[in-house]
DNA sequence: AAACTACTATGATTCATGTCATTTCTTTTA
DNA sequence: TAAAAGAAATGACATGAATCATAGTAGTTT
């Protein structure tokens, strides 16, 4: 992470173990005990919960960079959710010792803690209402745009599209619903999508939907 | 707060504001410079935001002992919510400047604090999942019952029972259906609710609706 | 106590979205 | 390269919940 000094980044590069997951392996699972904190180095990630109903609920994607396993702190130290792979991961792990003696020493990581924790609850509070599957579907569109990037030749497609049950589980609804939120913003000249992927013909249009 | 060591504690009582709001008035607005941090003495508030479809939508209600405003915490310092009060409010206001030296010299305050933050995005993660009306609104009268407590000569009966229409905002549904889910409570002899008042018959189903 | 305002209640109707049943397309693997 | 598995797509139908219209009830104010 970007927030402390020097001498702690070599603390914590020298305690960290850094490890590859294939495709669809879990990082960590729901109930598990916190063992430490994971960065993603490459690759992307879902993390999301199963439901008493049986589905799961995906609660955020994550990718290059973000850190996963954080939702987890304080309380009984147990997973509140999993996360799995999309793609092969390659993943820091900073164990949760070397993390608690960072946070009990070193006020500025702590505060910055603080801070990432605080805007982490400010963002899961403005996603939460209730708009029409069309807008929902655009605002998890952009989602996806935004944590997994662009194609490296073409800007307006999606470098990774989530399957479409990702899509529904994301949006709170169901498969058959974002199939025809999507051939409704593909008929507008919104997106194209075909087959699994998807390209965003016109940001604005998808933004004003997205509110 | 009850985190702190003694010397700190005074510190804060030194610093602190005691002030008095009339039922119906703003803590803070939405849009508001933070200029501090709130804590309830006594009292009964509701957090909200004014969508952009100019309704209310109802985040969370505060009663005695909790804190308010640390919402805003982080970013730009503006508050992404509102606060207002359901009854006559006694608030302690410590102002942001003793708050962040606080913040930036005592770890262990800052420890706790951030742990606070990550227990308030772990719970703001699981009351997202998408039930009936009928479930939500089991959940958001058991949620009322623990905020702003019982009675005091019946354990039963909500001490405060807010309005239908912050049910319906609390539960992202309508009036109407508030009304109606309250009914069906009654006919099936869950809850009795006879204007104002919500009396709770059956914890255990009403506990088993709210999931 | 009348008059006013705010809140609670209910019936009829419409509409968005979920469910079910099938089909087509795409990717993997034997 | 065929076969199987998985993902995407579509149409018919059912239904929960929003909307609209209207009425009743309580709680304040003068």
């Amino acid at each position: 992470k970007q927030y402390c000094s020097k001498e702690w980044i070599d603390f914590i590069e020298f305690h960290k173990s850094v490890y590859t997951l294939q495709k669809d392996n879990l990082v960590f699972k729901e109930g598990d005990d916190v063992k430490g904190l994971f960065i993603i180095n490459k690759g992307k990630v879902k993390v999301f919960s199963n439901e008493s109903t049986g589905k799961e609920k995906i609660f955020r994607l994550a990718g290059e960079g973000e850190i996963l396993g954080h939702r987890g702190f304080g309380g009984d130290w147990v997973y509140p959710v999993s996360a799995k792979t999309y793609e092969e991961t390659t993943l820091s792990f900073i164990p949760l010792n070397i993390f608690n003696l960072l946070a009990k020493t070193n006020i500025e990581f702590t505060y910055q803690l603080m801070m990432f924790f605080a805007e982490e609850l400010r963002n899961s509070e403005t996603k939460i209402n209730h708009l029409q599957v069309k807008n929902r579907v655009a605002r998890a569109i952009l989602y996806n745009y935004t944590i997994f990037g662009a194609d490296k030749k073409d800007p307006q497609l999606l470098s990774f599209t989530i399957p479409r049950k990702d899509y529904a589980s994301l949006t709170n609804t169901t498969y058959e619903s974002i199939i025809r939120a999507l051939k409704e913003l593909n008929d507008e000249k919104i997106i194209r999508s075909s087959g699994k992927n998807i390209k965003i013909l016109d940001f604005n249009a998808l933004e004003s939907l997205a509110i």
